[in-house]
DNA sequence: CACATAGTGAGCACTCAGTGCCGTTCTGGA
DNA sequence: TCCAGAACGGCACTGAGTGCTCACTATGTG
């Protein structure tokens, strides 16, 4: 009866439900209301969602597959396992960034509905659980490696949220990347392996850290050779 | 018809709860169920519950009260921001591990039961809030201070967590301060400031030492550059 | 003692999310 | 043309959550 070729009834379905939550409010609408707008059955409602929130996220199952496929690319073993957690990321960045008005419309849903932002909670964990499980493989031989993978995880999770939510407010005007790179960026020099804080004595186990005290007022030749010695 | 001195109804309701959660399962226990046993009205449990998963989480309403009163104590902004919030989130585990047959029994549900894991994640995701807001205050002054709060706070609840599993996965057999001693002080240490660490006697306050940690290979005028701005 | 008032809990009826079952319709292949 | 098999719609049912009203009880007043 509609347009035959493209749009399938997942869509519509996603489509007429935003609409309504945004015109009316979410609790305001039933799902019947979805329905009836959308022109389906309501059967088919909960065949392609398995909740009324869940139609806010239509997206995320793909996403994390994805993600998931990405890290468990051998190809990616060689890269630093942060760094490789951090490019995960990416992918569910992109995800919001390529599609920006549908991403600005569900975050002033998400915002001001406390049943919405507790599914979202729901789906972050998952993408966190990922992070984690991955790192924690990479880190299996270290002292404190799960822990370690559980603190990265949480911290990537929080930065590319805070990065996410920085360009939503702005109305997803400002280049959706910069504040991305930096926020991911930021957790990754964090966690980074060299400056973990090693003992008194500069010489470590780490043979590719200097560490140089000095007092203030030292000649600036003093202190450039100071680092040379250390480095021969 | 009980002792008539003690239990207020509500604890009443949280005991028949948790006996017919564990002894059927929680999709197959009704509310109708819960209050039949505990030999109250349905209306009461609603009462005193938004919801039929919230009364697995008694607790934690008055916990994040106290958490928040401990935060917003100004006798508290002279410690350093990460110790501070480590020792709000001691408050919380010291809730778990007041009680340790009602965690481990709490674990063993939430571990299986979906829709209180999203429920927990509620929970914690208000401990978390609360974490960043506390953190973002302290750091209003630093450049990525917004960023560092939310990166702290989520690597902080991440740990609290980890070592929570791991003390409610060993039946609450061991103490269970030495992993939460050891997970809090991992991301205390990680998170600390830079020049944590100086071989001297410790004097950080005193101006005149400055530590510098390089790699190896990093070029001279970054080295230089480091100094100089240090030295500012 | 009689009686007003407030607070708490019980009973009841209702909406709506979510599910199982079954009938119908659409589709591709022999 | 016929026949699976999948996709969709209709229907009835369970159960969570809510608003309203009434009953009980513990306080006061005269």
């Amino acid at each position: 009866m509609t347009s035959a070729s493209k749009p399938p009834m997942r869509d519509l379905i996603v489509a007429a439900a935003f609409q309504l939550f945004t015109e009316r409010g979410f609790e305001q609408t039933t799902v019947d209301d979805i329905v009836a707008l959308a022109g389906v059955g309501r059967r088919s409602f909960f065949r392609y969602f398995p909740s009324k929130e869940s139609v806010v996220f239509p997206d995320h199952d793909g996403c994390l597959q994805e993600m998931t496929a990405f890290l468990a690319d051998p190809a990616g073993d060689t890269q630093d396992p942060v760094a490789r957690v951090c490019d995960a990321a990416r992918i569910v960045f992109g995800m919001y960034a390529a599609d920006p008005d549908f991403s600005v419309r569900r975050y002033s849903l998400t915002r001001q509905i406390p049943a919405l932002r507790a599914h979202e909670l729901s789906v972050v964990w998952r993408y966190e659980r990922t992070f984690a499980d991955y790192l924690r493989a990479r880190f299996a031989d270290r002292p404190n490696g799960d822990l370690r993978a559980e603190a990265i995880a949480a911290s990537l999770v929080a930065a590319h949220n805070h990065a996410l939510r920085i360009w939503l407010r702005s109305g997803a005007r400002a280049d959706a990347w910069t504040e991305a790179d930096r926020a991911l960026g930021y957790v990754a020099e964090a966690w980074a392996e060299a400056p973990e804080r090693d003992g008194a004595a500069g010489e470590r186990e780490a043979d590719d850290v200097v560490v140089l005290i000095t007092k203030r007022g030292t000649p600036m030749w003093r202190v450039l050779r100071g680092v040379q010695e250390a480095l021969e």
